[in-house]
RNA sequence: GCCCCUGUGGCGGAAUUGGUAGACGCGCUCGACUCAAAAUCGAGUUCCGCAAGGAGUGCUGGUUCGAUUCCGGCCAGGGGCACCA
């Protein structure tokens, strides 16, 4: 028989036409259907999309195919994280608008996405560059502004000097800036912030109940909130400047109170900062400090330094202990209190100081059973570790850390001496940008009123077309009319602010409104968003485990606290996909070959690269994260242009399983061509044979028909648990297998004449089957092979059947025999045989008495439905 | 330094969470079809052994009738955090 091979590039044109035409992927609010919100992060559009979107958004696709084949109501919209620096960027190399380069990139990427055949609802799209977005993030805005949570203050920021920015500190990898990767700053500006701290013990709290979610990202997300629970206390001050009569501490090692013998306060402290005013030395080290960079290396290298501020500190426990107060370099302004209590015996730091300005050392604690002091290394054991405390205001004695910590913190609350205080290392996010493409904070500076909202029915402030980027810096300072407006209170000249916001703001609230685009008067429906939401799926890299998700489950709390949805979390499930990676390919001059340029031919056991164009041979290089730089990219158009979208998804989706790196190679893609092939195939030579759509498949008596509807329905089974839980590689090799099993129908009963019409219906049910569970990753191949098998409609819109769960099992079960924990034979018996009669049978079996050796049976286990062992 | 994850054939990886290790795919070998190639189809493919059989899930101990799975110690690779008191 001959068929024509399926020609990817006429059908899924041709699909995604009548998709479009019917609008069968647009999703009502209204439908009364449970619902199922599925999203993958929105792209930021950067001009092309690359094989990780492609990975992410087939995910995510399946996921959405298949519980709308499920029942349910499904949300699957998508958008555009369409602010940020390369749009400026651009807009300084090509002289053309952010906004002209922005939208052009999203027209270009939405067709790409279009090509991919993916389910989405495009009714919704948004962008968040424009103004029918950013207006009502600037609504939220003022809204958290009244709600007190957002607050302006000075702080120390960090400041990227090429992009000319304020970053945050997640903004911030190894002391550059994560865009630039210039050298980071430290400046004091005024800055808008975000508290998010204010939620820090919810948001720690909550991750307990994200079961969804993988154990990794709630991980990182409880280091980066960083709880530690401590003491507070204050050291009385002898000589210190007037306003300053005790200092605050915190320390999360109350046990080491009993052997501090200095203290210190940060550069930035008040205290020091006083000294500073009155001092010309104290203003000279500060200054000193300021100029240490805040790379990686330059902490790790850096000396510790200290100045002697001739100031004692006296114990809270003794006011005749007293201490020294130090200004030292390495203590942090915004961690605890600006200040510390240096106990050099346990911990390097202290010591490494205490040594270099010759301060006492004394050891709170030894090993136990050991009068060994500490030199040169400090005594740091496990908080869990028991250790000989000698230094103690009660009896001293052998106890852990932790035992000897909860003591003393008891001691010091019960006398007065201090409280018991939570700290978190997580800080309020700074949102200010000083950059033009970004939302404006809808704020005016009136030297009369000081900072004066913009009136919710002034928004959205919109971004200036006329605007130059000539210079570095941000445009909108420099723009001559745009920020000189009347202050809406006095109506005086006023300014307006003109730092824009983080873009991690736009992109912390999409997903809810998403579930009402189209509401121009506010940011959310309620209503709607609270049955749309939260996010039932989330599907996104790993690189946004900790900015993204934890600003969006801290945004969903400030927009419930201001009454624009009513849950907490906004993502119920939430996944990380792996990246897609390349082998690279080195030329001899050092620099790299694509894929595309390049031949690969068997060389003996290996494999040899060589060069198209030439035919020099290259180097194979090791397996890396797609990247320009490294040349080994695949053009997501070639793959779709040459194999289909349906064979790019299909690879996307075999083998490696979805949380890992999945390796891009030649022979997979053909491999996944192949398969599709395969299919079209089988179902071409089938479709001859297979009574009409409808025809009820009844098994009744019928052992090839009963077989087959087994397979059919186990495979149902099987691939749904599997999209279920996102293992969509091993749903695809339930699939592998059962296209085998109905090659073998097609092979043989089928297409001879003779067979029983209960086969003939089970053999509809069966390829009904099999292209419905095909549908969600090779959805324009399923749809192709429902027409040929007789379907009128669309495989798209068409409803799974319920799996009959008394077809998964069998009238008898063949259990594996153990002897003596080995695998000796296997016994075929009556699902409902008792243990005695499997018992008997085992032992009746030759493999089992010749394994046994004439020795007696001591006990035979019989775990039903399982296994036998028989233990001699 | 602290925290987390991973380790299974030539390769990607399965294994119903303590019950037949290596499903499925890739690659490779042999065969069929072909003048030939591609495509397709069939057989084989953890290792040692002609075989019977034995060994085997990074290494090493343990728990168990039974361990890839649980526990202890180590080794290797990857990731996150880090002057955080």
């Amino acid at each position: 028989m001959t068929t024509e091979r399926y020609n990817a590039r006429d059908a899924e044109p041709r699909w995604q036409r009548l998709w479009d035409e019917r609008a069968i992927f647009t999703t009502q609010n209204d439908d009364p259907r449970p619902k199922y919100y599925v999203l993958e992060m929105f792209p930021y559009p950067s001009g092309r999309i690359h094989m990780g979107h492609v990975r992410n958004y087939t995910m995510g696709d399946v996921v959405a195919r298949s519980m709308r084949a499920r029942g349910y109501n499904v949300l699957h919209p998508m958008g555009w994280d369409a602010f940020g620096m390369p749009a400026e960027n651009a807009a300084m190399q090509n002289k053309t608008h952010p906004a002209k380069w922005t939208y052009a990139n999203i027209d270009a990427m939405k067709t790409q996405l279009k090509s991919m055949g993916l389910s989405l609802d495009w009714s919704r799209e948004i962008a968040t560059c424009d103004p029918s977005y950013y207006k009502h993030q600037q609504r939220m805005f003022l809204d958290f502004l009244t709600a007190g949570l957002v607050e302006r203050k000075q702080s120390k920021v960090n400041w990227d000097p090429v992009d000319q920015t304020v970053l945050a500190n997640e903004q911030v990898i190894d002391g550059r800036g994560w865009r630039s990767g210039a050298l980071v700053e430290q400046r004091e500006l005024t800055q808008w912030f975000f508290k998010i701290s204010d939620y820090a013990q919810d948001l720690l709290d909550a991750l307990d109940t994200l079961d969804r979610w993988p154990d990794k990202v709630r991980t990182m997300q409880r280091n980066w909130i960083g709880r530690s629970e401590g003491l507070r206390f204050d050291f009385g001050l002898v000589g210190a400047p007037d306003g300053f009569d005790k200092l605050p501490v915190f320390t999360t090692r109350p046990d080491t109170m009993w052997g501090p013998t200095f203290a210190a306060i940060s550069p930035d402290h008040p205290l020091a900062k006083a000294l500073a005013a009155t001092d010309p030395k104290v203003a000279a080290f500060i200054d000193e400090c300021h100029k240490m960079g805040t790379s990686q290396a330059e902490i790790d290298t850096a000396e510790k330094l200290g100045f002697d501020t001739g100031i004692k500190v006296t114990h809270p426990a003794d006011a005749s202990w007293t201490l020294p107060l130090y200004i030292a370099n390495f203590v942090l302004m915004d961690y605890g209190t600006g200040a510390i209590i240096g106990c050099p015996a346990h911990d390097q730091r202290d010591l490494d100081f205490a040594r270099k300005y010759d301060l006492d050392v004394i050891d709170v604690f030894v090993p136990q059973g050991s009068d060994e002091r500490v030199k040169d290394v400090a005594f740091v054991p496990a908080k869990t570790d028991t250790v000989q405390y000698v230094q103690w205001v009660g009896e001293p004695g052998i106890m852990t850390c932790e035992q000897a910590m909860k003591a003393s913190l008891d001691i010091f609350v019960t006398d007065g001496w201090g409280t018991r205080e939570v700290n978190f290392r997580l800080r309020d996010w700074g949102i200010s940008r000083q950059r033009y493409w970004g939302c404006p904070i809808p704020i005016i500076h009136c030297e009369i009123c000081g900072t004066v909202p913009v009136p919710i029915k002034d928004l959205p402030v919109k971004l200036p077309d006329d605007i130059e980027f000539d210079r570095p810096g941000n445009p909108l300072d420099r723009h001559p009319t745009w920020k000189h407006v009347a202050c809406p209170q006095c109506g005086k000249d006023a300014r307006r602010e003109t730092d824009t916001m983080d873009t991690f703001v736009d992109s912390s609230w999409y997903f809810a409104r998403f579930t009402d685009p189209w509401n121009d008067s506010a940011p959310t429906t309620p209503d709607v968003a609270n049955r749309m939401m939260p996010v039932d799926q989330y599907i996104g890299g790993v690189e946004h485990a900790i900015l993204h998700l934890l600003y969006s489950r801290f945004f969903t709390r400030a927009m419930k606290a201001t009454g624009h949805v009513g849950m907490d979390e906004p993502f119920k499930g939430m996944f990380t996909q792996g990246m897609v990676v390349h082998e690279t390919y080195k030329k001899a001059d050092g620099s790299f070959a694509s894929p595309a340029e390049i031949d690969i031919v068997p060389d003996g056991d290996a494999r040899r690269a060589t060069l198209i164009d030439g035919g020099e041979t290259v180097e194979i290089g090791p397996i890396e994260k797609m990247s320009k730089t490294k040349r080994n990219t695949v053009d997501p158009d070639d793959i779709i242009g040459t194999y289909g979208a349906d064979t790019a998804r299909w690879f996307m989706l075999s083998d490696s399983p979805p949380d890992r790196d999945v390796i891009w190679s030649e022979d997979g893609v053909q491999g996944a061509s192949r398969f599709v092939q395969r299919v079209w195939r089988l179902v071409n030579a089938a479709a001859p044979h297979l009574p009409p759509p409808g025809t009820i498949a009844n098994h009744a008596g019928d052992e090839a028909a009963t077989a087959l509807r087994r397979a059919a329905h186990q495979t149902l089974s099987d691939v749904l648990t599997g999209i279920e839980r996102l293992r969509f590689n091993t749903a695809i090799a339930k699939l592998y297998t059962y296209v085998s099993t109905l090659q073998e129908a097609v092979d043989g009963p089928l297409t001879t004449t003779g067979h029983s019409h209960a086969y003939s219906a089970a053999a509809r049910e069966a390829f009904d089957i099999l292209v419905q569970l095909l549908a969600p990753m090779v959805p324009h191949l399923a749809e192709e092979c429902w027409a040929v098998i007789g379907h009128q409609g669309l495989v798209s819109e068409a409803q799974w059947p319920a799996v009959e769960a008394d077809l998964l099992v069998s009238d008898s079960m063949t259990l594996p025999v153990q002897v003596n924990g080995k695998k000796r034979a296997e016994v075929t018996v009556a699902r409902n045989a008792e243990n005695s009669q499997i018992e008997a049978a085992v032992l009746a079996l030759d493999a089992v008495k010749q394994a046994l050796d004439g020795k007696p049976v001591r006990k035979i286990i019989v775990v039903p439905q399982r296994i036998v062992n028989v233990v001699g």
